[in-house]
DNA sequence: CCGTAAGCACACAGAGCGGTGTACATAACA
DNA sequence: TGTTATGTACACCGCTCTGTGTGCTTACGG
């Protein structure tokens, strides 16, 4: 085992200055955004020198756009899947965000590097069109009548309500989420029970 | 009447200077974004030298203010008071909007400025206030139930799919328009009689 | 015990940024 | 005719940014 919080000098641990420079990213990306903070702050926050962060990745671009890739933030994963919620509690699940994210980093990365051609506007494309497919997977789940409009429905929600809260320094998710629950009851035919709590609906 | 156009050197026209950096930073800022445009650049572009814009605007962010407080396209004023449609087609026509706006500029100060304090931030949450406030209003007229709040609802699908064409790179908005008409109709009563004119048949 | 890999400290380059200082030119008005 | 606004041209300041170059220090494996 590599020793790990060495001292004043030298090698400060033996493992993880990458992992140190893209956790300082995610604090200080999501609270300063990424063009106010400079390289020399975030390896002072990393705690590591400049030269290694550049050795570790050929540019600030490149570090964004795995500073992104290293995402994946309860929504996609953590809510969808739970499988004791019915399909349509989890769909409604996706606008109970947690007071602790600012702004979407996907819609902020594209809005601050301002180039859909930069890695990591890419990234952020390909990230919301899969959270719109997750989105419709559920809501074929759910028994809608057309899964991919709702999930695209659903998915415009979601950023409509992170942009809005954002602009306008208040929390927008719970609009967002009645609207959401007049989509779904619209979109599912009531002949599907998801209101019963914990059953599998037989699609 | 102040000569316009003058000679190659001294004051290029008596009237102007102002509205040209003005109208340079519609251009600029919206194509480039705030931060990726200098001064420099956007003083080239007016044809004004950098002492005279700083003799205009005490400084960037006065100007950027200003810039955003040139706005009011369409939406605003444009739409909503046009009295050849009925309140439920105003509602949705706000929904229609040309495709020659790559990103709501409000959003995209907000974001780029990242300081909810800086006066053009400012602006962006009273024009988005006004914004939803004079969508509650022609709900009102339409004789919807809760007027706020289908006002609140119809600002934030514009703005969700405002985002999420940044970000995807594709119109959302007719997505957006679509969840519009279903909210409408959920929130209007059938007595209003806006549907009377039917030649109009969306989806 | 020595080589190598990994990292640090620190200075520096080159560019762009916002903003200013200075000297000069022109138009409108007295 | 002269004064005053208004504007130009252009160099310049101080700062920050991304990115390197250089030399030193440590840990670990053979």
């Amino acid at each position: 085992m590599t020793e790990v919080e060495k001292g004043p000098k030298g090698r400060r641990r033996g493992r993880g200055a990458r992992e140190r420079i893209l956790s300082a990213s995610q604090q200080l990306f999501r609270e300063q955004g990424i063009n106010r903070t400079g390289m020399d702050q975030l390896c002072a926050a990393a705690q590591v020198s400049k030269r290694t962060a550049y050795q570790h990745f050929t540019g600030k671009d490149e570090l964004v756009a795995e500073y992104l890739r290293r995402f994946d933030p309860s929504v996609l994963s953590g809510v969808l899947d739970r499988t004791d919620l019915t399909p349509r509690e989890r769909l409604l699940a996706a606008f109970d965000i947690p007071p602790t994210t600012p702004l979407c980093p996907y819609i902020a990365a594209a809005v601050e590097l301002h180039d859909p051609q930069h890695p990591a506007s890419q990234y952020a494309r390909d990230y919301k069109k899969a959270v719109a497919a997750r989105l419709a997977d559920t809501a074929r789940e759910a028994g809608a009548a057309d899964p991919e409009q709702l999930g695209e429905q659903l998915a415009l929600l979601i950023d409509g309500a992170a942009a809005r809260t954002r602009v306008l320094n208040a929390d927008a998710f719970p609009t967002a989420a009645a609207i959401a629950a007049a989509l779904i009851d619209n979109a599912i035919p009531a002949t599907a029970s998801d209101d019963r709590r914990r059953e599998e609906v037989p699609s």
